[in-house]
This record gives structure tokens, C-alpha cells and sequence, in this order.
DNA sequence: CGCGTTTACGTCGTTCGTAACGATA
DNA sequence: TATCGTTACGAACGACGTAAACGCG
């Protein structure tokens, strides 16, 4: 058995059985998987995976048990390969983030940007998930670092640091009759609207959706993207009233746009690092944090990840535009 | 970074960082270890140890970092190789007990005896430990399995099973005042003779001690043994009154020695096996489990060792003879 | 016939043990 | 001088990639 071959019979399994897709993530040939994995059944004594002809059919139970415990090696590895690079001020490496469309487009490119400055030869690995998913990927390890946001509850899967507080904006074209009320339109008056918004807002449990359940209305979505840009589109075709994060109006969308502050009716929202526990992070995932979060330190962020200080986290200043890097 | 790298720099923080020393344990040559402990080095970029001429000194501290992180490597390895042992019906294996003297003596011989019938090539190792290092040996998961008794609470440390409940003898020449006495003796009766009684009654939290101390007596203890044919070896000599558990009375001691029920003040003991959590056993360690409790069933054993299911554990019996085996 | 796995084979790198050397108390 | 670690070297093993064969849809 070696550390090798459960990384090959690990790539095996999360390729969807296909050696030859698990030989090109692992950067190997194919007969060598192949081998190795007969090799690692010929010691165990048992299939791994299940054979029909000669292609991989299914895991036997005794494989699953294995994966399991071949996954925590394979991530104790990681985690010494990532504490021996952090040790040694390695700047190359991955960082995998796992994000909403909002937060990639808005939020992460002045972060990124800096970050990519201090570390060169970075290669970053955006992943677009729906609000729901992230979280997964974190518990599953896919994923080093995960940006959602909350309007309740922390959320849990991982480590969850507070980074800043934001609120809604109801978008409309200059022309729209919303355009000149110079304050914010009450619920009842969106209630009127057709609006344009998230595809979270689909999800019963969204915050937007129960503002509206709390006075007894119901509002008419007329489309929802997860795309902060396709919502800025539909609203300058005049598909409706927009409402979507502040950190997606840029200036110059003021020239056609008006923007009006949301309902206070409608919850301010905490964007959350879901970061996963008992896994060591490379330096430069926690500079991204304190890039994102200036109020948060990198010792108490450690400390938080090693699970020896239970974490008392700075309240989160509100979202504001960061300055321009360089 | 390999498995082996892993297990010999385990292997050299544990032999006392005598590289010599741990190449004998894993069965390879020292300029092995020595090579692969450098490469291990180099690959992560610092030191493992701290190095003074050329006699390593200590661990430096990142070295204790990844040392934890390889123990739980090799420890999950050591689970697969386990459970793919126990999957193929492999008949060799090692086992390693921590017990007192009196459970090695008086009560494993005729488990052990049996198991070593369905597993004749499996390797014993019976580590003879005080009451209380037991536990710690089996959380360092240098032993497959504690047998400690408690008055009390079920022992910490592991998966407490409560095997059985046996109570001390009040042991006496037969020609001393007491043999005739055909009852239990009280605690004033005890407190006026010079006792013989085991190490751990010198702990103030020993049962036997607090019973004296109920009744406001100060036992008088003459010599205490973790070995209990030293204590019936020194009652026999004269030196005192002993008292020791019932498993450690002998048909053929009651030739020369006289056998009372202790006081009722003295509380029974239970017996348990202690069985390391997140670890996967050999099947032979459930099986001497059930030899020494036929109480128990090999399904509950695995469900509650797996965690899946909290035990509920059937009352354990008292103590009897065991029947000799074949 | 394409896709994917296994088998065969040659090469290269690595590990391991023996032996010699160096340092240290 | 005995003990312990490093260096040197040769042999053997193992891993890997290329190429070809095999099954299956």
C-alpha cells in the first residue's frame, strides 16, 4: 500500500470509475492506474470496484470503506504538503474558491488582484455554485475556501468568518416611474413591480421572500439569473424592477440606472469565508480573507483553524468599494 | 513524501531519536532510515529534527506538527490493512493486551488458550501495566486492548465494555485467628490485622481505601504487590492478612489458606475491556472479548466500536472458573 | 469500429543493504 | 574505543510509459 496508489484508487472513484479520465486528472498514463489498483486489491485481498468485462462497474462495499479512509490520508498529506509550503514561503500553489456569481464579478477581482501581486504564480480556480452548493464542496474538500452570504445564521459545513455586511438595491431604468421617488419604495410599491432578482430568491427560505410573506405580499418575480449582470440587462430592457447586491452597481451604471436603497423591510445581509476545519490552508487563502476583511487578523484566523481559540470574530463593517491596487 | 518516509521518522521519534534503535524496529537498516528521514527533509523544505554534530537532539517544532499528522496517516493505513485482514480471514496477526497481573495470571490464560486455537499464528503481547497507565497506552494506540477493573464509573480513555463483576477474598494461613472465623469479616476485624493487598490500594481513590475510610478506620497495609502470588506468597509467610481478588484463588490454595468473603463494605468490582476508539480491531480482539464475556455479541461490539450505534450493554456477570478448554 | 481496460515489455529511477568513513563521548 | 550517523556503491526491485491486444457496445 502507498500513498500512490490510494490517490490513484481515490481519482478512480471520483472520475466516475473511468481510469482513463482518473490517469489524466492524476497526470499519469492509464495503464499505470490500472495497475496500480490491482496491485493495491491484490495486497488488500478483495475488488475494490466491481468488473463487468472489463470495465469498472461499481464500488464493492469493502471499496467504499476504503475510500473513506484513504480520503483522510490523502488529506493529511495535503495538509503536511500545505503546512511544509506555508513554512517554507512557497508562492506557487492552488487555491480553489467556491463563490456566487456576485462575489467573483464584484467583490474578489480587487482582492484577487492583490493577492495575485504578492503571489505570482498563484493559479486561482473559480467555481460558480448556487447558494446551496457551496457549503458542500467545502465539507467535501473539493474546494479551499468558500464567499456566501447570510441574512441569518452563520453558516455552517466549515469555519465560518464574518468578512462584511451588505444590502440590496432596487435597480431601474432612468426613465422607470420608481426612477425620481428619491427614497425607498416601501414592499407595497415592489409589490406592484415586476422584478428581476436572484435565482436564490426562488428558494422559500430566501430572506427577500419572507420580507414580502411578512406583510402579507407576494412578489412578482418575473426572471432571476444568477448573474448580476444578466438582472442589470433585463432591468435596462424594462423587464422589470431589479434588486440585487450593492457591490454589483458599479458607477457607471448610474448614467442610465437609478438606484434606490432596498426596503428596510429587507434584512441586511453577512457575507461569510467558509473555510473547511481540520485542514491546513495555504498563506495566501488567508490573505485573501484579510484582503477581503481588513478588520480580521491572520494570528486569531489560525488559531480559529486549529481549533484551540474558540472564535470571537470583529463585527463586519459594511461592503464598501475597495480602492484600486497599485 | 511515501508511507515508509512517514513510518520511519514515526519510527525514530519513538525509539528516542536513536535512528539505530528504530531501524530495528521497523526491520530495515539505519543508513535506510537515515536516507529516507533526509529525503523526507528535503522534500518539505526544513528540519525534522534538530541535529547536534550528528546525534539528533529533538524534535524541532514543526517536526511535532507533522508527527501528529503522520501518526494519524500511518494510523489510518494500519485501519485499512485491518479490515482487509479481518475481510480475507487472515489468521496472523498481533495483538497486544495491557492488563494487571492478576487479569494475565488468573484470568486470561483460558481465553487466550482458546483464541490461540482458532488463530494459532497470531502473536500475543501482554503488557503488564499499574491501573492507571493502562488507559493511556491504549488512547497512544500502542495497545489493541486495556483490561482494567473499576468500583465505579466505566473507564474512560476508549469503548468501556463491561465484561464481568468479581469481588476481593480475604485470604489466611489456616492457622491464623481469623480461618476459623466462617463469616465475613468486618472492617474493624480487618483494620486490627497487617494487610497484603495490591499497589493500587496505595492510591487514596482506591475502593478498598474509601471503604475503610467510610467507617473512619485507617487500614494498616504491610506490603503491597501488583502481583497477586506475591501477596498470597507473603500471607503464607505470615506477613498479613491478604486481600485480592477472587479470580486470583487457586483450587489449590485452599490446601494451605483459608478464603473469606470480604467485608460487604468493600464494593464488587467490574471488569472492562477498554477498546480504542476510532481504530479498526482484528477480529480475534472481538473474539477474545467474547470468550471473556459470553455475554456480549460480536454485532454490538462492531456497531458501537463503529460508533453507529450507542451501546447499550448487557449487565455483566460475576466472575466464574472458566472451563478448561479442548 | 471506437472506447476503455488489460497485458507485455523495456527503461529508468529508487530503494535497500553492505561496507567504509566520520564524528563524538 | 565504542557508539551512532553519514556517505558510497552495487544490486534488485518497482514504477512508469509506449505499444499492442482484448472485449464490449
Amino acid at each position: 500500500m502507498t500513498l500512490t496508489q490510494l490517490r490513484y484508487f481515490v481519482a478512480i472513484a471520483d472520475a466516475g470509475l473511468n481510469i482513463t479520465q482518473a490517469a489524466e486528472r492524476v497526470h499519469a498514463t492509464q495503464p499505470g492506474l490500472s495497475k496500480q489498483l490491482t496491485q493495491l486489491e491484490d495486497e488488500l485481498g478483495f475488488l475494490l470496484f466491481v468488473r463487468r468485462g472489463r470495465s469498472l462497474e461499481a464500488i464493492t462495499p469493502e471499496g467504499r470503506q476504503i475510500l473513506e479512509r484513504a480520503r483522510t490520508i490523502l488529506a493529511e498529506a495535503d495538509n503536511i504538503r500545505a503546512f511544509a509550503a506555508n513554512r517554507r514561503r512557497e508562492t506557487r500553489g492552488s487555491l480553489t474558491l467556491v463563490t456566487t456569481h456576485t462575489q467573483a464579478r464584484y467583490v474578489l477581482p480587487a482582492a484577487l488582484a492583490r493577492l495575485k501581486q504578492d503571489y505570482p504564480e498563484l493559479s486561482l480556480h473559480l467555481k460558480p455554485v448556487g447558494e446551496g452548493e457551496a457549503l458542500g464542496l467545502i465539507e467535501r474538500g473539493e474546494a479551499d475556501l468558500a464567499l456566501v452570504s447570510s441574512a441569518g445564521d452563520a453558516p455552517g459545513g466549515g469555519l465560518a468568518v464574518p468578512l462584511f455586511r451588505w444590502s440590496r438595491v432596487v435597480l431601474v431604468p432612468a426613465a422607470h416611474r420608481l426612477a425620481t421617488l428619491a427614497r425607498a419604495p416601501s414592499l407595497a410599491e415592489l409589490a406592484e413591480e415586476n422584478l428581476v432578482s436572484y435565482e436564490s430568491t426562488n428558494r422559500p427560505e430566501s430572506s427577500l421572500r419572507q420580507a414580502f410573506a411578512t406583510e402579507n405580499l407576494a412578489p412578482r418575480v418575473a426572471l432571476t439569473a444568477r448573474d448580476a449582470d444578466l438582472i442589470k440587462t433585463y432591468v435596462r430592457a424594462g423587464l422589470g424592477v431589479g434588486i440585487l447586491a450593492e457591490m454589483a452597481l458599479l458607477p457607471e451604471d448610474r448614467q442610465d440606472l437609478v438606484a434606490l436603497p432596498a426596503p428596510g423591510a429587507i434584512p441586511e445581509c453577512t457575507a461569510y469565508a467558509v473555510l473547511p476545519r481540520e485542514r491546513v490552508l495555504r498563506d495566501y487563502s488567508l490573505d485573501l480573507l484579510l484582503a477581503l476583511a481588513p478588520q480580521l487578523d491572520r494570528i486569531d484566523l489560525r488559531r480559529a483553524l486549529e481549533g484551540v481559540q474558540e472564535p470571537n470574530w470583529p463585527t463586519a463593517p459594511r461592503w464598501e468599494i475597495p480602492a484600486v491596487p497599485g
